[in-house]
DNA sequence: GTCTATAATTTGATAGAC
DNA sequence: GTCTATCAAATTATAGAC
């Protein structure tokens, strides 16, 4: 009996990281959640008291799941190339299967407006994830592996937006060819 | 006497494309805007009845808005290679100057939990983007313009996002100066 | 852990006077 | 065009029973 669905905290963040994907921190209320979870919106407070604390939970959650998935797909590559490739599949496989940006772009997105904390999370996010790239653009001695992995982050993020907004996933696979082609 | 201060709805539209950038489509509300133009909540309504209405037309008038100060910034240029580099400076000065990310790079994150009205306007505004840059990497001889098209786009409206998260215009500099070299 | 009940505030929106 | 007055609904959040 160790599904998921036996853990109230992890449903809650479920519901939560989708409808913060598809429509912002600003679109996601306690009500909505606690509906779908099947409870009420005073039982979210004990898993979570404040918004803010919702909040932070979801992109750390998110960030480790990103990391363990991309433990996954590198599976038994040692070389760098093929890491950045799995990288660039980990972005791919949530805009394609979910249908979803990357949370840390819609978040990242309304930065001004968030709370101190959640900004922070996001912050992380993306600093492990570039010094994660920086390394490996460093291994295939890249002249300037900072760069290389500003870029490649960027591209990925920016290219969910563009990719969902106009419904073609064309645009997102011109960003991925691009840092693949760069790895050659 | 011909100051902006003149027109109300400029000044609405002034108020609201800043918080919406700072915070996105949700954050913003009616009575918030109207207290910063120095009305009352229920005036705004006779310039835009709907949310709704006040997001297409902010739309509209930021895509028009790109499109004046795009002519300005390539100025005497003929060269797509120059007109490439207006185009990347139109939207650094965005961040740079005001601080803020590109209103449809926010707005496109919330892409899923947007009226369909807004979210078609947003589109405009990419496919335009799309279909300018294309024509100059058409003339600048590129292989495949499409691609190179959508991949400036999708750098520079990512690069935005995790510079503001991060608060490091380094980030942005980067995928500028990929997009320029490459225009060499 | 989840519930009921409730509170204080904010939200987008309308009617009608001036 | 802007105002006052008002509305119904939604928001985050808390207190206290079970």
């Amino acid at each position: 009996m160790m599904n998921a669905d036996m853990n109230t905290a992890s449903q809650i963040l479920d519901v939560a990281e989708r409808t913060m994907r598809q429509a912002g921190y600003n679109a996601v209320s306690y009500r909505d959640i606690a509906g779908e979870v099947g409870i009420k919106s005073a039982s979210l407070h004990y898993h979570f008291p404040k918004k803010e604390d919702l909040g932070t939970a979801l992109v750390r959650r998110y960030a480790e799941k990103f990391r363990q998935n991309l433990i996954e797909n590198i599976g038994e590559q040692n070389k760098s190339q093929n890491k950045i490739a799995a990288f660039v599949l980990n972005y791919r496989q949530a805009l394609e299967a979910q249908g979803l940006i990357c949370l840390c772009a819609v978040l990242g997105a309304e930065v001004f407006g968030l709370p101190a904390s959640v900004t922070a999370e996001v912050k992380v996010f993306f600093e492990t994830n570039l010094d994660w790239l920086t390394a490996q653009y460093e291994e295939m001695n890249k002249a300037h592996p900072e760069d290389h992995a500003k870029t490649t982050l960027a591209l990925l993020e920016g290219a969910m937006i563009v990719s969902a907004v106009n419904s073609d996933m064309t645009i997102f696979d011109s960003a991925a060819n691009l840092i693949l082609a760069d790895c050659k």
